[in-house]
DNA sequence: TGCTTTTTGTTTGGTACCGGACAAAGTCCG
DNA sequence: CGGACTTTGTCCGGTACCAAACAAAAAGCA
């Protein structure tokens, strides 16, 4: 993680949704960091110091299992803010937090955090809003992990993934995205392969283009998209 | 749901686990309950009013598709209390929380939970703690959604149903199971017909019994009994 | 008692994905 | 340039589970 000295304009939605005044305070004890691809911000079990609000990019929440398969249980993107739940009383982690591909951040601590908090009721709303919409997708990430098809999710995952980036083509090797939604790599290949057939996306060796966002949404299962409407009327529309 | 009149011993763990000075003051404030089976607690999108801690008995949380189709993405036993979540500030639920067989609970309202935790330092801070494992739980389930067999989640089941049940047997038909396990019920049946063979459990029209605890553990998933071991310490040995 | 409903057993064909393996192609690095 | 490594394509047998259907047995009800 790099520190950079210029303090770049703020895109984080959930940070653009707080008074000017609120923000004024918190932006002076924030600093801009670039997160590097597979960067852990908060290990499992770990105390959480501080929080990070991604500007570009997303980390994703992550649950390994003893024997080393794992998957995705959620993501955290420019909506939110990686370690919200500590704000609300939860402490230590129960879950990685990894982050994808490269982005930009603000990281401030959670102490500070608390502190602004008391200060502006504002802040303690939306954060107590915005936790609550994060369970809901939460909850919606382990139903779909259950009942929904492999190219639903894979579509799912890649238009999350294309929202957060703010490019069309980012990197991403089948094997990691295997990883994160928890199947074979083999399995995840052919799916891919046949995205790219379909023209919906193109990639080589480790990089994604989103080419047909549409098509995506249409092979998508309804999970994606579902707290889209909520999120909006919380921060305004982007 | 009827209301009795004598209020019986507490068994709930959560409630034993607070001093006894605040728990006097909660008792006074709270309805002893018995909940009939299927009964919804708590609505998906509604205000959280009140909050129920089981002595029997336990609640699922349930995710639902707009297909219909649905699974249960955790549950809430004798170990906590549904709509624990709502102390923290979030207000409102995002899954269905629907009672588990017939069990008997403490009924308080939130508002009369939020006015202790202002006195009590000490549910404060249990409430938080126990918050914190019930995130670890939510992910485990999502993440066991992916990755187990069947078979394994089932047997998980039955386990923590009989953890909360306190009898070995307890009414549970495959069609029901098969829903919160978010699979066809042709498929239970056909596991729980060789868990039968095996001499694991016993079952009869809707009635379960579970005739050996420690095979059903050893076909379980590692995801039953994750917790456990933090759970006893933070509420002290069962 | 007989009829209806609920619950479970079972089949059948089909699909999705596993788990492992190997090859081909692109990229990195000395 | 050549060799090592990474990434992707593909194939195999096998299993788990789907989706739908039907039958049988038990329980509830008139």
């Amino acid at each position: 993680m790099n520190q950079t000295r210029d303090e770049p304009a703020i895109e984080n939605r959930f940070l653009l949704a707080l008074p000017e005044s609120c923000l004024k305070r918190l932006t002076s004890q924030m600093e801009f960091v670039e997160v590097r691809p597979r960067e852990v911000l908060i290990r499992a079990g770990s105390t959480i110091d501080n929080l990070y609000f991604f500007n570009r990019g997303f980390a994703s929440l992550v649950k390994a299992m003893r024997d080393g398969r794992m998957v995705e249980i959620g993501a955290v993107g420019p909506t939110s803010g990686v370690g919200l739940l500590s704000l609300l009383g939860l402490e230590r982690a129960v879950w990685e937090t990894v982050a994808q591909g490269s982005g930009t951040a603000f990281r401030i601590s959670r102490a500070a955090m608390l502190a602004e908090m008391e200060k502006s009721h504002a802040l303690a709303e939306l954060v107590k809003k915005r936790a609550g919409l994060f369970l809901g997708e939460l909850a919606q990430a382990a139903a779909c992990n259950r009942l929904h098809s492999l190219e639903q999710r894979c579509c799912r995952w890649l238009l999350m993934a294309h929202d957060c980036a703010g490019t069309d083509t980012f990197a991403l090797t089948h094997e990691f995205l295997a990883l994160m939604l928890g199947v074979q790599r083999s399995g995840l290949s052919i799916v891919a392969g046949s995205l790219q057939r379909g023209g919906l996306i193109r990639y080589t060796r480790g990089r994604v283009t989103i080419v047909d966002r549409a098509g995506l949404e249409n092979e998508a299962c309804e999970c994606y998209g579902t707290w889209q409407g909520q999120l909006d009327h919380l921060l305004g529309k982007s």
